[in-house]
DNA sequence: TCAATTACAGAATGATCGTTCTTATATAGA
DNA sequence: TCTATATAAGAACGATCATTCTGTAATTGA
């Protein structure tokens, strides 16, 4: 009955999440993301909301690719040592890639909008210990298995490696060359050893 | 023969500096810069010019005074790792200070503004190589002096102690803990040992 | 005391933004 | 074919911002 509708909601919303990514949320404007899209305001408005709803969506769009990009491996019983080299190489095989100056999407929103977003907060903070729980997980497995000394302690060690990738989602924003966050990377799984 | 000024350019500077500290650039207004120092919208113009110039005199001015703060035992001839230590104990101490949350200017300013500002990614460029030269004189000696163990490359340290600084600067501004960046800069450290 | 000069306070301007509204269009069932 | 319904395209609205302008005030040398 109604006419249909003209473009695919995934789609538009990888589109946009792609916007936000390289914009972040402040210098990102709504005509950027209809542009983006190819969707009419109207068509984003009503599938997606307002600018900070549409943003939002993003944000746990991105949150989810990357946690099957990355963390896989850091998910699994038994994970240890491995699981967060793994971590790390995929970040740093990222920052070869023509993106990577945007750094991380959820990084940069934790920098812009945890301050004062209530709701970008929570989905930062909840991504945040996601990964310093598995990270601690596979640094007490890597502990039990003799993979590190058992002098370290997993708490601050899971501190280090959750600071380790903002870290290094930082210098990417920044004119820091990427042969120095490599070595900013390798420097710190170092200390794992 | 004119009418006097009525406020002091130098206490202005720094209250604009505070201001754009924690609001970072573009989520501060003139209006704020207005409220924040207490001077006339013609008073700010005539003595600093626009918004950006305003904004970089305020970065050179906070740049300049964490120098002193900082990097004072870093800059004097055969600095080692003491002088290291030092400047990530500043660091340290200024996270408990209310302010902190704000991060540090500078950083700020890279992630905000270096991708799109010639004139900001100037300044934080240079600041950048200052400290990361000073950080790999600094392990060359501490190299010497055995502080340090002999295969560890001063290149790669300085790279992950610039990193480590703008780590920690990152954390302060999202809604990790301070306890948390404590262990992340005193894992980080302990990588010299 | 007056005139020249500069500062102050805030109104005016023009641009940009997020959001809403209007008008026209395309589809499917009657 | 006609009508109901939802869409598309973009104009319109109201708010905010950086910047400029206007009218008033304060000072000092004449």
């Amino acid at each position: 009955m109604p006419r249909p509708r003209e473009f695919d909601e995934s789609v538009a919303l990888e589109k946009a999440m792609e916007t936000f990514w390289r914009g972040g949320y402040e210098d990102t404007s709504y005509d950027d993301l209809v542009s983006a899209t190819g969707v009419s305001r109207y068509g984003l408005y009503s599938v997606f909301g307002d600018k900070k709803e549409l943003f939002l969506r993003a944000l746990d769009q991105y949150i989810a690719e990357k946690r099957c990009q990355m963390m896989g491996p850091l998910m699994e019983k038994g994970a240890s040592l491995p699981a967060i080299h793994y971590y790390f190489e995929v970040m740093k095989k990222n920052i070869g890639s023509p993106e990577s100056r945007a750094g991380c999407m959820f990084c940069n929103a934790a920098l812009e909008l945890s301050a004062f977003d209530q709701q970008a907060a929570e989905r930062v903070t909840r991504a945040f210990v996601e990964i310093k729980k598995s990270m601690k997980a596979a640094l007490s497995n890597a502990k039990k298995k003799g993979e590190i000394n058992k002098g370290k302690s997993p708490e601050a060690l899971s501190d280090f490696l959750l600071g380790l990738m903002l870290g290094a989602a930082s210098m990417a924003r920044t004119p820091i060359g990427n042969k120095q966050i490599i070595n900013y990377i390798d420097t710190g799984l170092a200390t794992l050893k």
